[in-house]
DNA sequence: GTAGGGTTAG
């Protein structure tokens, strides 16, 4: 465009510094937007949002506050967007108390909190395990009229997993179903983690077939819980099952599950299945790691010595 | 000639 002297104007470098922040290429959004500046372009509300939100998620909130004040400077007042931009920074960075005097200054202002604004500071207790203050939050949403959504409830699911309480955790799974809502992979993922790391895979499965039914394409990780989770829950033969099928549809599972599965299947006697992960792993260009490689030689050395030997330089030789 | 862009989980 500027080669063919059509001047991009405004709406077009908006589009470009939004769509370079979102696809981790913040760099190179924030050199385009200084160079606009001064070339003599005046961004407006909506680019300076954009562009702080964009140096937040880089982690240079320094750089995105002095944008906000000169953003001010320059005549323009914050919106609720700017507000939450802005929040949401100094809550992914641990600085609570100064997300809330931002919401706070926010409502001073006379605009009214709204169902983001309270997921992007109910996000950042849970991001910091603070999981009471986020509850706090989640209770007062219904008493000021504010509407909770998919998103309320996933991010609550998601603080109750990482703190280990599944339960609580699948209570609100229960709300969500109960309000009506239609849960997302969102809801479904930290739930079956969770589950698969307190060894109950078998809930865990449900979920996973409750989320397929519902059209809802699991992540790929979430394949892997589950193969380590029947591991903890001593189902050996459903976890080869698991990890077979995911090679069959092409998935590729982390190096670690490859290894928890090895050791388990050793630790249990399990030697031939062993062997046969083994293979897989080493065919998707893994290595095996050495406490991993110890507990499979030390297992295989208690059988017949013999053939002992041959595997082991046959697993040598690929690791 | 007009309208058009920005925020929360993953």
């Amino acid at each position: 465009m500027i080669a063919k002297k059509r001047t991009p104007d405004i709406f077009v470098y908006q589009e470009i510094i939004n769509g370079l922040c979102k696809n981790g290429m913040g760099q190179e959004a924030f050199r385009i937007f200084c160079d606009l500046k001064e070339r003599g372009y005046s961004p407006d509300r909506v680019m300076y949002t954009t562009m702080i939100d964009g140096l937040c998620k880089m982690g240079l909130i320094g750089e995105g506050r002095k944008l906000w004040f000169e953003m001010i400077r320059k005549g323009f007042i914050p919106n609720p967007y700017t507000y939450n931009v802005l929040i949401d920074g100094y809550c992914k960075m641990g600085d609570l108390e100064m997300a809330q005097k931002l919401r706070r200054e926010m409502c001073e202002r006379g605009y009214g909190e709204s169902t983001v604004s309270y997921n992007t500071m109910i996000a950042g207790f849970c991001l910091h395990g603070k999981m009471d203050e986020a509850h706090k939050l989640f209770e007062e949403m219904p008493k000021k009229g504010i509407e909770r959504d998919v998103v309320t409830y996933n991010t609550l699911i998601q603080g109750l997993c990482k703190e280990k309480k599944a339960l609580e955790a699948m209570d609100l799974f229960y709300e969500i179903l109960g309000m009506g809502m239609h849960p997302t992979i969102s809801s479904y993922t930290p739930l079956i983690q969770a589950l698969c790391d307190m060894g109950n895979a078998q809930e865990a499965i449900e979920l996973w077939n409750d989320m397929r039914n519902r059209g809802l394409e699991p992540l790929v990780c979430t394949c892997d819980h589950i193969i380590t989770g029947l591991c903890k829950a001593g189902n050996a033969k459903e976890s080869m099952e698991w990890l077979i099928n995911m090679l069959r549809s092409k998935q590729r599972p982390q190096r670690e599950t490859f290894q928890r599965l090895v050791q388990y299947l050793s630790s249990s006697s399990r030697l031939d299945d062993a062997l046969l992960v083994l293979d897989y792993l080493f065919g998707m260009g893994y290595i095996l790691d050495e406490t991993v490689l110890y507990s499979l030689v030390s297992q295989l050395c208690k059988g017949n010595l013999h053939h002992a030997w041959e595997y082991i330089g046959e697993i040598l030789e690929k690791s």
